[in-house]
DNA sequence: GAAAATCACTTGCACCATGAAGCAATCTGC
DNA sequence: GCAGATTGCTTCATGGTGCAAGTGATTTTC
């Protein structure tokens, strides 16, 4: 899954208008007017568009996906390079199943090696070799790059600082509960 | 595929600072400054988690995927219901064999017909039954319903006029020949 | 007007994601 | 201190995606 939708041009009028005598009238919602209809074709279009881009310029490049390149990044970072695989799924926004398949790739390819954690055993500790952060060393500017010439540089400064605010607040209205604001986890 | 990617806190930095040494310096990269550094992390959980949670209400309310409605919408608004395999797949943003399958689906669920163009008969015409009209018809409002809350509700009309050019500037970067300014196709 | 190229679409195959069940280690109640 | 519940992770099965090759219809070329 993980698609994004339309709601197109004057789509939304007409669809309802046509038929809506012999359904149940869900109390007319509140159709988009033409402004926003505008700005959810383009947040639309850039939800579809953007990700593949950033995925393809990984895949091109260094031979990885984007949830690859998450997970090496995120223990990159790490203290010791090491993280709980919860932890680790948490900063990636992945399910542990997903993460578990794709450490599993990460370590048949030498970027990561899993420990079973001393102090429980029931924790995996997952590390970076040294081959996997010179992986990440080496992917990294690619990919700012990518980054920097997709999102920043069409925009003013001032579009950036907005779109940071426009970011959180679409953000804590789907999960209020997240530490979506650089906050620590 | 289709995720998106971090970069994230003070990341960037760290990583090459480290051992940029050995590695053929790639002329120095400009990094993401702090303001921009925090647009990222404020667009990429957007990318990540609005699609799911749009995908999620639809899949929920009415057992289709996001994809799936963006082609029912598409023939639903289409003159006659009805439009041809190339051009509802521009309209959906997606490659021919993967529409191929999903129309193949929602014409087992008797939601779509498939006919080939009588005036030639390499195209095959796609066509919204009475069924999956009305399928769009209950639809609709619970979906324009989940964008107008997860979206513009938390937005400053002055906001969403921004999202509309920030958006159009990055697309236009991705891809500057696409219509994707609400242009006609 | 027939062979070749092109076009629109479908199918087959390999891969990855998601959810349910399984397994092992630890904690809890008696 | 031992049975049962819980936690953390892995594995398995299903289904969707994307790419490359295949099919059938039309146009082009000579």
């Amino acid at each position: 899954m993980v698609q994004v939708i339309f709601t197109r041009r004057r789509f939304t009028h007409e669809v309802l208008r046509a038929t809506l005598g012999p359904m149940e009238t869900p109390e007319e919602p509140r159709w988009l007017d033409e402004e926003e209809r505008q700005a959810w074709f383009a947040l639309a279009s850039v939800l579809m568009r953007l990700p593949s881009a950033l995925d393809a310029q990984l895949q091109r490049d260094a031979g990885i996906s984007h949830f690859e390149y998450q997970v090496l990044a995120g223990l990159s970072e790490a203290p010791d390079r090491t993280l709980r695989m919860t932890k680790l799924a948490k900063f990636a926004e992945s399910a542990l199943p997903r993460l578990s398949q794709v450490v599993g790739r990460l370590e048949k390819r030498g970027w990561v090696r899993r420990t079973p954690d001393p102090t429980d055993g029931r924790y995996t500790l997952a590390t970076l070799t040294g081959d996997g952060w010179a992986k990440v060393v080496q992917t990294a500017p690619g990919h700012v790059a990518a980054v920097r010439s997709l999102v920043f540089d069409p925009l003013t400064k001032a579009q950036a600082r907005q779109l940071t605010d426009i970011g959180r607040r679409i953000m804590r209205t789907i999960d209020p509960d997240d530490r979506c604001l650089g906050g620590p986890n």
